[in-house]
DNA sequence: ATATTGACGGGCA
DNA sequence: GTGCCCGCCAATA
């Protein structure tokens, strides 16, 4: 399972205060298409030292219902980086959003 | 091997 | 702008 190994690397390279969408982190793999598996690879990604928590939806709101172990979990920890959110319960995307150098690293 | 599910995204109403 | 439907990929049963 490479593909979950890369989805770890590209979410780890997500500085604080910033979020990346799950299509945006498929498409850095190589399939854009790919975003819900990469969403699916994040769901165990407890396992390891990768701060899931900073990828969001495209249009900014959070994981389903829960997914961290608490509704307001990832609103939570993503706040305390800084990130800031919208009155409607969505992260700024527009500010939040992280953008890679160049540096896919998909090897 | 196929079928179903799931932390998604894009297109259309 | 929001909401609903379909399609995509990977993993599990």
């Amino acid at each position: 399972m490479n593909f979950n190994e890369m989805v770890y690397e590209i979410a780890a390279q997500i500085p604080p205060g910033f979020v990346m969408s799950y299509g945006q982190i498929a498409g850095l793999i190589g399939n854009r298409r790919a975003s819900r598996a990469v969403g699916y690879a994040m769901m165990r990604c407890t396992r390891k030292n990768v701060p899931c928590h900073r990828v969001v939806y495209r249009d900014g709101s959070l994981a389903s219902g829960g997914a961290f172990g608490g509704e307001g979990r990832q609103r939570a920890l993503l706040e305390k980086e800084g990130v800031t959110f919208t009155e409607d319960g969505r992260i700024d995307i527009r500010r939040h959003r992280y953008r890679p150098p160049i540096a896919s690293r998909a090897s």
